[in-house]
DNA sequence: CTGTTAGCGCTTTCAA
DNA sequence: TTGAAAGCGCTAACAG
């Protein structure tokens, strides 16, 4: 419970100028290995321990990254800062994490408070704030620190961002049940106003059309990312006059809320009807019958966010706006393969 | 990107001095209410934001606390993370993460880090780090700041716990496979070590023995806390001249190994054997087996953790050493419910 | 109710 | 190679 030592204690105690305790701290060559060696050595005996508020007060930088999500809880976003603070922690970054539960108004004030705290950087997962209109986020944009997105981004000149290719993904899972002889395949989406959803969407479309097969509006439904919406709009989906073969959701709970109520309707999967989530959750992995998911990736995302943020702190001025696209990896399981059941 | 606005230049602009600037943003009841709202309105004009580095290292808080776990991206300390985010958000801190993977020398260099960053409290749950031997651990404790431990706890005068009580989860698992007629409970251990492993163990054994079950050596095997461990637990476990006929895993995941080992068996769950396992991970209720297990409420924890942190904050010096114990809650599911399979 | 002054701990020109 | 001095932006004691 002693009072810190700082560089004016060692200083005193060895009969040189602060300035030169800093330097030697700090490995300045201008500095004799002999005062440097000195220097450190009482510095550990003295149990000296740099102040980094003070150092980051004069230098303008606090070596501290601000990391915006919906919330922590999910094993993806979780799986995100997991490799965003790996990475950051090998140079010498600081997570600091704020959730918005997909609120704006806790965005803004989680970018507000960050900025305050002098965050070197923000990495965020944007979702409902209006980037025209609300006056925290212009106030972020004006500022010399490096915004990045991941996952969900918005597309602004000059802000950089690290997506999986969304569109690659919604096509890949469908050409995938197409293979599988699935003809009617509905498609469970969320909220097309986010760009994720809306490329999933598109390349579920898209798969259609180059296998000539007619795009039937009546087979989408966009819904919530949890249990009970899937099973809500499976539902909706089993009541059609001729109903789905398949299904690709966008979410994984709702995939599963899918499967629950086909089998509740006694629908055989993956003979009747095929289903495909969206996240590989690990759940879908553990399941009897396991289900077909979309891998993100996320730890791999989280690594190259933080990458291209230190890459930018690194080059200063020219802050190239970097789009990273991560490949999505479709991941086959049984609520999918009707070749090999057994898989 | 115009240079940051400070209280000088409001200062500078009004006519009065700084330090007046200071007290009416920080609404000191002192200050006249035409200034303060004249000081406010200005600031707003001139963009003007708090330097909260500054701030921290005139007054020495940093408004920063560090939070230290194994791993983020298990969704137990992901929710414990979200509790403490969002409780201490309302009292202006803000969360910094640090993951150690149980590797000592990452949590010592986790605490150097954050005592480096002049972070106000530690938060964390404590893995491998020697309490008596670690001299980053113990320069902790000779620090003002709180110090607090949850879930993973090591007995330390003075230093506050919060934690669920796993001697009564062990205890109440056991009851309950006992009281579904279970004879032969074995247990799937992990490092008895860790207190939290080593109460658990020991409530099992006092069900078994208050309820006059002779306790085996034989059925308690100490494995990891994943699937493949548990399968191989199980696969010795079977062997047994007299095999159990329940399983109380100390781990969601080995308990599901057990659970796949068993059935790759042929063996009925929970008819011939009864499994329960531990931590109420998401995938233990969306099985079509759904597992049972013990809920520890982590978000609970989590702002627990955060309240007994602003307590101390407040209370200055009278550092009352509080020991919170939460009520683990066994979920039972289909796993062990041979009452009511439907269940 | 407001101004003056000093200082939190560190870095960094400028000089020597 | 080292010292002297100023300042990062803010707050608090003291004075008026």
């Amino acid at each position: 419970m002693t009072k810190k030592t700082t560089i004016y204690d060692i200083a005193k105690k060895l009969n040189i100028t602060a300035a030169t305790v800093s330097r030697a701290l700090n490995k300045n060559p201008k500095i004799s290995d002999a005062t440097k060696e000195l220097v450190l050595k009482t510095a550990t005996e003295m149990n000296y321990e740099q102040n980094k508020l003070a150092q980051a007060l004069k230098n303008g930088k606090s070596y501290n990254v601000g990391v915006i999500v919906s919330r922590i809880d999910s094993n993806f976003f979780a799986s995100i800062i997991r490799g965003i603070e790996e990475e950051l922690f090998n140079h010498g970054y600081h997570v600091i994490i704020c959730q918005t539960n997909n609120n704006e108004k806790m965005e803004a004030e989680n970018i507000n408070t960050l900025l305050n705290a002098q965050v070197d950087g923000i990495l965020m997962s944007i979702s409902n704030i209006n980037i025209d209109k609300n006056i925290m986020f212009k106030k972020l944009l004006n500022k010399k620190i490096p915004l990045l997105f991941f996952d969900r981004k918005k597309s602004i000149p000059g802000i950089s961002s690290i997506t999986i290719d969304d569109f690659s993904a919604g096509y890949k899972a469908t050409q995938h049940l197409i293979d599988e002889g699935c003809k009617r395949i509905s498609h469970l989406s969320v909220d097309r106003n986010f760009e994720i959803f809306r490329d999933r969407f598109l390349g579920y479309k898209q798969a259609l059309s180059d296998n000539n097969i007619p795009f039937d509006e009546s087979l989408v439904i966009e819904t919530k990312s949890n249990i009970e919406a899937g099973k809500e709009a499976t539902k909706k989906l089993l009541k059609l006059q001729n109903p789905p073969d398949a299904i690709f959701s966008s979410s994984d709970f709702s995939a599963l809320g899918a499967i629950q109520e086909l089998k509740s309707q006694g629908i055989k999967i993956p003979q009747e009807v095929c289903v495909v989530g969206f996240s590989n959750e690990p759940f879908t992995k553990f399941m009897e019958l396991s289900i077909s998911s979309i891998d993100q990736s996320p730890v791999e995302m989280g690594k190259t966010t933080a990458r291209v943020f230190i890459q930018q702190i690194k080059n200063k001025e020219k802050h190239v706006e970097q789009k990273v696209v991560l490949e999505p990896k479709l991941i086959i399981r049984k609520s999918s393969s009707k070749q090999n059941p057994s898989k």
